[in-house]
DNA sequence: TAGATTGTTAATCGATTAACAATC
DNA sequence: TAGATTGTTAATCGATTAACAATC
């Protein structure tokens, strides 16, 4: 289907376009040039142009990119156009945090199910969904369709859980345990949250200031 | 201080290494090599040489490194031998869930301060800490040694919140705004945690499986 | 010592930037 | 048409991998 490799070092970038263009639509800016873009968001209009056009050529010689369109182009690209069917395993504070994030629903994420280990938890209602003990995960999986299932648990739990979930048939994970899942599974995909390792990274910045 | 600029290629790898050691150490593993090291972590050996060699030579010919030494380098590399005081700006589900996140503080991030403008939240306490109006952030600040603030409110007052806290003095910021931050600052510093734009790859992922 | 494995230099690969002909 | 700006090729830069002498 897809011509050419995609490096993911462009496919990190499209989000950020996705948002740069969300936010001129809603300025009601018509067109931008691939130099204006660029300055707005601190990148070269080189890299902007040769990343756009890994997915096809959305300018026009002279005017530069229609945002209304590019940004439904992006939107496309990155699958926004769909709904994702999403369950949500382990729902501590992390998992509730992001059920109840609404911005993702208005994405097309659609949380169905939740569910944990913990009985103090079973039988609670957020935002709606009553959460399920993870005995129940596998019946529900299998007669819904689940396209991503968020791993919010502790990291002893995570490999067994991403197994079985994906020998269930799901495909997407969202994984939030400080662990590297892997995946038998070549159709599966795994993206990482380590909310750890990016606070660390952090504190070097801050303990290696060079004050030149 | 430092000698040559380190690429941020490398300190993004950082934490992962740590996360290895730390479990080589747990299992009472004394020393490994970088062969070994890179088979468990499915990267090349020469890279984990290559980054190592960026901040002194850790291994010894004909043996490998000692896990416990290296695990402990690395650690004051990344910054971790300090303890930093943090407060969160924006006590919603997020925040709630990150204050709650026991893991940090054992690593030596403590939380000192919760600031929030929702009245119906000013007042709570989360993990023993009273959540404060925002008003009395600034004084605050000056009062204590804020090294990190983490910022998880609405993307519309993150802007401003950033200004002012870096303003009073906060050299590191956490975040999760969906929003590029710009400092001026240079001392200042902002580590992003996009949680749209990860969700996005993977939906990107998930709609553009080649099947080959 | 012989074998193993580092630290480091050199080679390769890939990603970014520059340049410019094509064209709206 | 003249000016602007793309799409794309070529040049540069940086990061990764390979190779190997040094040495434990």
């Amino acid at each position: 289907m897809s011509d050419k490799k995609i490096s993911s070092a462009v496919i990190k970038r499209l989000p950020r376009y996705y948002r740069y263009l969300g936010e001129l639509l809603e300025n009601d800016v018509v067109r931008i040039s691939s130099k204006e873009l660029s300055e707005r968001m601190h990148v070269t209009a080189s890299q902007i142009r040769q990343d756009l056009n890994n997915f096809g050529g959305f300018g026009q010689q002279g005017y530069g990119y229609n945002v209304e369109h590019l940004h439904k182009e992006i939107e496309k690209i990155l699958g926004l156009e769909k709904t994702y069917n999403v369950i949500i395993v382990g729902v501590g504070n992390l998992g509730q945090a992001l059920a109840n994030y609404i911005d993702f629903e208005r994405k097309g994420f659609v949380i169905i199910g939740l569910f944990d280990v913990n009985p103090r938890l079973v039988g609670m209602t957020v935002r709606g969904i009553e959460v399920k003990d993870i005995d129940e995960m596998e019946a529900f999986v299998r007669e819904n369709t689940v396209d991503i299932a968020v791993l919010t648990l502790p990291k002893a739990k995570a490999p067994k859980v991403a197994t079985d979930i994906v020998s269930y048939g799901v495909k997407g994970i969202w994984n939030f345990a400080p662990i590297d899942l892997q995946l038998r599974d070549a159709d599966a995909t795994v993206e990482n949250v380590h909310l750890s390792e990016s606070l660390m990274t952090l504190s070097y910045r801050l303990s290696n200031t060079d004050m030149e």
